[in-house]
DNA sequence: TCCCTAGATGAAAACCTTTTCAGAAGCTAT
DNA sequence: ATAGCTTCTGAAAAGGTTTTCATCTAGGGA
């Protein structure tokens, strides 16, 4: 591999110079700055990233935090990140996450030895101790799709329990009364959007009956279609469902079906997110919109900012949700 | 930030010794390992990275270049990968690769600025320039659903030309004759999955018709769609279409459906990859699965392997597909 | 002529580790 | 007592950069 002192040697210069040509540094002449990059360009030679960060004690390298098993939710979230960041001349380091203590120790561990400029949440954690340490080092953070109120760190999301409330609404408008709820046991969004679902019902003198509301252990569709099978066997009667994630409605959908009952002649069926594969179910999932890649780049904007700036004003972003009107849901009388 | 000489300090002992309990090395007095290793978790030391892959010249990483819009499949696959290489002591780096030229060449300029440890590609580039730099500083790699055979990298991937064969042929056996075929421009694997398609009509005796195969620039739904769309318009009489990927198949059915034709009732639909989410769609997905987990874990041992020895053996891996029976084909007669 | 300044360059230190080499201390065998 | 092992420890170099500080040159003003 050839180094810096190589190409100082060849140019018949010292290595200080060459790492001023390579920086852009002023204070040297332009003939010996065009010598240095021809021997650059020749040998194709690029500067070493390891010793680089450890000298300037930075490493151009924003963390993501994401769960290991990301939803398809998640996965366009990052895209919109990376895309962003990589704009914003940082490299992208993913730490994909169990949803366990160790796993979550272990990401502690790993923080402490990265030479990490700023780091992005997609994922709610546990652990105190590791947004503490975070604190402490006042390493420039965001957080997307949730807050942190005690910790003041900057963040992205919407307002979960009125998107719910608008998805629930929406059902209502349409002349329903009775309406099943799936949603998930994990993470404050699943709570609140339940919180939504149950204000809309109170906003509109519907009495709320447990019985038609069943979390369960996760976000995907195989959660929602046994979550939808539960909610098929009780006895209360159904016209409509709220699932809190579009995972959970494809999977609703897909237990409607294999129950012979037909969306949204028999049931309809309202998501919220707004992933990509929603409008390619069938019948077109009817859902709420995140605007997924706008969160996205707000996230990396306030990590970047932050790190320019040197610090950031407590900053929380809402992002407004919408309606997205397909299939999935029929107008009653 | 603690450094080892703050820890040797403190331990009333040299740097070195500090080093040596660290990496476990031997002739170190077991009290001052304790006293060391005391100190060490009270100041919730961890070594530093950057440092230690800068001397070490190796930085236990390895890089996973995959294209900046994955789809699901790649997902899973990258998902499994991940998981593998992190229980063989490896983090992974990620490079989401734009399909043009100059983000390749932003790649290499990339590669040859960090010090990564292995390679896998779960993305064939067209730029030989980047296998070839490869080749030369002898750094592991892994091809992962390609092959190279001019460079004799290892590679995994599935028979595409037997897999798509395989669809047909279960098409033609449940007595359909005239099978479109939908099927990607860019990639081996697009006109190899092709290739499938007609030898299996080859095989049987019928005879290929040019209008029932379309090329569309990309494998997601919205192509599906659009391919799906454009079979419709066409003259000739369509009881079943093969679908090079599953994400194309998904496509498809929404356009039929589109089209107030029924799956599969009238339309019979096949796809190729098996992802998650094939299961939930209505009707769930007949396809052809590739063993997206095991073949992660295959690219990761690979590497790993190679690594470890120093050198590997010529190897290509070709793992056995089968077919997924769901609901979106019919038996004819 | 002399001094001062600005521009250009290089030597050396620093970043945080690991590793080599040499030396010290405590044994055992001669 | 000496030589020769083992076991343990520390000093110093190395890895590839950037940056500080010092030096040198040339040009301008007194």
């Amino acid at each position: 591999m050839t180094s810096i002192k190589d190409i100082a040697r060849l140019a018949g210069v010292s290595p200080s110079t060459v790492s001023r040509v390579l920086n852009e540094r002023e204070y040297v002449r332009a003939e010996v700055r065009q010598r240095v990059l021809d021997i650059v360009k020749e040998k194709g030679y690029v500067q070493n990233h390891v010793a680089r960060s450890m000298v300037l004690r930075r490493s151009f390298t924003i963390g993501v935090v994401i769960p290991y098993l990301f939803n398809m939710f998640q996965r366009q979230l990052f895209a919109s990140m990376e895309f962003f960041l990589e704009q914003h001349g940082y490299k992208t380091q993913f730490f994909f996450l169990r949803w366990s203590d160790s796993s979550e120790q272990a990401f502690l561990r790993r923080l402490k030895g990265e030479t990490l400029d700023g780091i992005i949440f997609i994922h709610e954690l546990d652990n105190p101790e590791i947004y503490q340490y975070i604190q402490e080092r006042s390493l420039p953070v965001a957080l997307c799709t949730f807050e942190k109120r005690e910790f003041g760190f900057p963040a992205v999301h919407i307002d979960e329990e009125a998107s719910a409330e608008l998805a629930v609404d929406y059902l209502i408008q349409r002349g329903h009364h009775s309406i099943g709820c799936i949603t998930g046991e994990h993470f404050s969004f699943g709570r609140q959007r339940e919180d939504g679902y149950k204000r809309a019902l109170a906003a509109h003198g519907i009495s709320y009956s447990p019985e038609l509301t069943v979390r369960v252990p996760s976000y995907n569709p195989e959660a929602g279609r046994t979550g939808m099978l539960s909610l098929i066997r009780q006895k209360q009667p159904l016209s409509a469902v709220f699932a809190a994630t579009d995972e959970l409605a494809i999977g609703a959908i897909k237990a409607l079906c294999e129950s012979g009952l037909k969306v949204p002649e028999d049931v309809s069926v309202i998501g919220l997110d707004d992933i990509d594969i929603s409008a390619f179910t069938t019948p077109g999932l009817t859902t709420v919109r995140q605007p997924i890649f706008e969160m996205g780049k707000k996230s990396a904007d306030l990590v970047c900012e932050w790190i320019a700036r040197d610090h950031i004003q407590e900053k929380v972003e809402s992002f407004t949700t919408t309606i997205v009107e397909r299939e999935s849901v029929r107008t009653l009388h």
